[in-house]
DNA sequence: CTGTTAGCGCTTTCAA
DNA sequence: TTGAAAGCGCTAACAG
């Protein structure tokens, strides 16, 4: 069987508490014994049980990251990249995939995090009051990506604002007539981003004295074929939209399929503009703006692995908003067409 | 405090190794004493701490899944499915990713799931004798996604089978000069795929009489840009080839963008099939040769919960083999083109 | 600087 | 069918 703390100390004629505090790299321990406890340790292969320490101390040494989605490229990108923000501090990251809305009140009902994590981290979901209430019971710190809300730590971009500058960007490019593609506001994953973008796609068009119009604003349910379906739907409008703003790039890309299978061309006949800048945007040629996926998962990661490590008192500012930028492609740009 | 098994049994009014039993749905547990233990359990809002119960029984409820990346496509896919399927089982998921050759190494050195998971997967990695040496040490199952190994569960494709076909199909068409963008074989990261899928490439090409010719295949890393860059080396050979088969969807998108770029047509001048079947190919109008990642990533974690389940007597069939199929679309069938 | 000792909160014999 | 008690392998006071 492996080795157990009891086999070190006996190798290296000290004591278990000793070999604890050595290995730990605790202060206060003569640097001649702790060398021989480290010698005595890689001698017999040893690794403290987790699970025993983390009853003993009560620090689980995990964290806990609850996402809606893992198999899509921001939520990849996302776990990827607190993974190894985690592993770097030697925490382990526990996944919990929310999925359905199912999954989400079986999550919120059971918690089954309890007793399990030091911290947690939501990626991209607005909570009820009540979701909100079950985590705080909890009294673990939460880090929220994406959304901010007082007494959490939390990284977001201005979704807005990002949105604000697509449009204005179609704008300047002399486009009046302006569709959106954009997420159900009232979808059971209850994402943030449509709230926002849409609220920046309009702030625009009111900048320019332009009214929003209903029509003009469809569902797309951020995927490629709800993307799709909803150019469909903008294409056969009386007065069709001469460029149209997607809330994610992969909702453009829908919308670039829908407007070539319609014998259009883009840009000359629809420009369109995404969000996200999405991997595979810039094959696609898409126009779109730049969030900093990763940078915004490491903050987040960071400034909750500070917290664990101090203790509570709340230091810092707790909420850290990222910019974007904005990406001209040839999908708004026949000048800098790909092809 | 969060309450405690002594809480419940107090309330209950029996001792913690009934609770524990009745919890646990052991049997010989008088039904009305097990009511009487839920509805305290339940009033008192108690779950078992899973530390002190892995401390006690030796059972970590835990199983490691180490993937070689985790923001591509096909490991989202995998890890998405993997954590599902694990929490039907009451499992937790710990993730490794394992990222550069340094983070490989430091993993098999450290073995950093050692006492603390039931069971490992390892996804789509060709391990060294070294590197499965140290896993064996650990005495876990062990169950590998998209390898085989004589001793180990694992849920595969026939990559070669697949590659043959997806050529098979080129040569069908009337093509006889076909390019191939492959993976490094001699990769840091050693996946399966590219050995496989390049023998299947010249078997095909074998089989109707024609000599693999170096000077076509050429490296693409298994990344769009790196597709791009291969298919132009290919665009530059003195007698260019008439279609390309890209051993990843990804490539293929690559290799699509360069001969379009250079001014030639899809697949009029030079026909693309890649593999995957990637949840952008239907958008690219790609031709492909579909494999079925997530019934390949739960067949996998099943088994080896049932192998955990029963103990260790090795039965049912230790590899299964699952099949792929060609997917036509306008990338090599002009008359299927969605433009 | 080091050792002793009492838990951490469960599971699991062994008896009853 | 149930209870008592002995750990599981550590950490964390508290002494010394």
């Amino acid at each position: 069987m492996a080795a157990s703390i009891e086999d070190v100390a006996r190798e290296a004629g000290v004591s278990i508490a000793t070999v604890s505090r050595a290995l730990r790299g605790l202060p206060d321990v003569a640097e001649t014994t702790r060398a021989r406890v480290l010698e005595a340790a890689a001698e017999l292969n040893y690794v403290a049980s987790p699970f025993a320490a983390r009853l003993a101390s009560g620090r689980t040494s995990t964290v806990g990251v609850v996402v809606p989605f893992v198999n899509r490229w921001f939520f990849a990108q996302v776990i990827d990249t607190i993974e190894s923000t985690l592993r770097e501090g030697a925490y382990d990251l526990v996944l919990y995939n929310l999925g359905d809305e199912a999954g989400r009140a079986r999550f919120f009902e059971e918690m089954p995090l309890r007793k399990r994590v030091d911290a947690i981290v939501i990626a991209s979901l607005v909570l009820s009051e009540a979701e909100f209430a079950a985590l705080d019971d909890l009294g673990l710190p939460v880090g929220l990506l994406g959304v901010d809300r007082p007494g959490y730590v939390s990284t977001r971009i201005d979704d807005a604002a990002g949105a604000q500058v697509a449009v204005e960007h179609l704008l300047s490019l002399g486009h009046t007539r302006i569709g959106l593609i954009g997420g159900d506001t009232s979808d059971p994953m209850r994402f943030t981003p449509p709230h926002h973008r849409q609220r920046g796609y309009r702030a625009a068009l009111e900048g320019s004295g332009i009214t929003p119009e209903p029509a003009l604003e469809v569902l797309g349910y951020f995927t490629v074929g709800g993307g799709t379906t909803a150019a469909e739907t903008l294409l056969a409008l009386p007065e069709r939209p001469t460029a149209i703003f997607a809330e994610s790039d992969e909702m453009a890309y829908g919308a670039i399929r829908a407007i070539r299978t319609a014998g259009l061309q883009v840009p000359g006949d629809v420009a369109v503009i995404g969000f996200d800048d999405h991997v595979h945007s810039e094959l696609m040629d898409l126009s779109t703006i730049r969030q900093p996926v990763a940078e915004q998962a490491r903050d987040l990661t960071l400034r909750l692995l500070s917290e664990l490590g101090r203790g509570d008192d709340e230091q810092g500012d707790p909420v850290v908003i990222m910019p974007t930028s904005l990406v001209v492609r040839g999908s708004t740009d026949p000048s800098r067409s790909v092809y």
